[in-house]
RNA sequence: AGGGCUAUCGCCAAGCGGUAAGGCACAGCACUUUGACUGCUGCAUUCGCAAGUUCGAAUCUUGCUAGCCCUG
């Protein structure tokens, strides 16, 4: 009997052709969709965007009649807004800044779709990551870089547990993102051309501020003052939650040359001003520390650091400085360590582990 | 209400008779499965107001208005 895999659609071309991948290879496969924030109503006038809201519902639903598999809706409203967009607010409440995409692949992806597949019978879920998952010789599965280095994904990963990885295929991580449009117009899927997933899924016009004000009302921080290192008043900011460090734009400081935020502090309601010199740092630390390409940390050791998305990496030094604690110092200064952003290990092309900075 | 100085885009600031630099801010776009950063593009038919000199003035003259400084 074949291996049972459910693959989470999001309607894009990436895990629509992972779909077809592992139809292809003699799965079992069955295609969900996730419900997890849009109305049924405006879900319907969704035109393109976040990687999970949208039309895509029918574009996944078009794709798996192309491919000749069964097809789910599945409803996580529930989850996503507990795991998710209720940790986003309560992050940017505390001033911190939040990374919903990490918290959505840990808690509502690798959790809720992972045990609802299970229950259904399914041996696998698999996603349109562009991602590997290998088991290594300590017995350990971990995240590799994808073939790719232009599209790599591990970083959103890191927080996945050794169980979820064992029960996760990956399926276009072997592959360029041109090579993956190239097969699904071979394959004649109707999503071939459609333009990829960006932005925060659950705030289709991008307005973050009003989002906040509408979850949490009166429970966002009011306006306060913007203040120098020196501690100096030079203007009226929004709200702490408006901000991030390193952030430039909308700050409205006509300083006569580019200013940037360099510190939020929660207690006094103050943003820290400075230059750009001023928002760069050799070390830090975090916690809710996730190990995946080994167990534990024993001996300090030279990695390679992201501390954003979009971050090239940096090499640095991590020990442990107490449980669930890591101190990760760089070889060189990087450029806004943002709190309550992840940073993410890696040794080699394997992730090593991560956790929040603090 | 004596004397002096200054009034150019939201902020700062070039310009000194030849038909409005630049920086910051701001906006849009690009980049991006988070927030940022970054890049590109845009942004004063007009120079406190009024009159005059001149072929031609933000640039010269006069008056008015406003602000600043010094002396009463």
């Amino acid at each position: 009997m074949n291996k049972k895999v459910v693959v989470g659609m999001s309607g894009g071309v990436d895990s629509s052709v992972a779909a077809y991948l592992l139809k292809k290879q003699g799965y079992d496969v069955i295609g969900v969709t996730m419900q997890i924030w849009q109305d049924e109503a405006e879900a319907v006038k969704e035109e393109n965007g976040g990687c999970c809201g949208l039309s895509a519902v029918d574009d996944a639903r078009r794709v798996a009649e192309a491919i000749g598999i069964p097809y789910y809706v599945m409803n996580f409203k529930n989850e996503f807004k507990k795991n998710v967009m209720d940790y986003f607010v309560e992050e940017y409440l505390k001033g911190k800044t939040p990374n919903p995409c990490i918290a959505c692949n840990r808690y509502v992806k690798w959790e809720s779709l992972l045990n609802r597949s299970l229950e259904i019978g399914a041996d696998y879920i698999a996603t349109g990551h562009y991602a590997r998952i290998e088991k290594l010789t300590n017995d350990r599965y971990a995240i590799r870089n994808s073939v790719t280095a232009a599209k790599d994904q591990t970083y959103a990963l890191y927080n996945l547990t050794q169980d979820q990885l064992s029960k996760t295929l990956m399926p276009i991580g072997e592959f360029e993102k041109d090579t993956i449009r190239k097969i699904a117009v071979e394959a004649g899927l109707p999503v071939a051309h459609k333009a990829d997933s960006q932005d925060i899924c659950f705030i289709p016009d991008h307005n973050y501020a009003s989002f906040l004000e509408r979850e949490a009302g009166d429970r966002v921080p009011p306006p306060g003052n913007f203040i120098t290192q020196t501690g100096a008043i030079i203007g009226p900011h929004l709200g702490i939650s408006h901000y991030t460090i390193g952030q430039r734009k909308g700050l409205h400081l006509a300083m006569g040359h580019p200013v940037f935020v360099t510190e939020i502090r929660p207690d006094t309601n103050e943003v820290v001003i400075g230059e750009n010199s001023d928002v760069f740092s050799r070390e830090l630390i975090c916690d809710n520390v996730n190990f995946m390409s080994i167990e534990d940390l024993k001996d300090s050791r030279k990695v390679i650091a992201k501390i954003r998305y979009s971050h090239k990496g940096s090499l640095c030094t991590i020990e442990k400085i107490e449980q669930d604690k890591i101190k990760c110092t760089f070889d060189q200064d990087v450029r806004a360590v943002t709190p309550g952003q992840a940073v993410v290990f890696y040794d080699g092309e394997y992730v090593l582990g991560g956790g929040t900075i603090v």
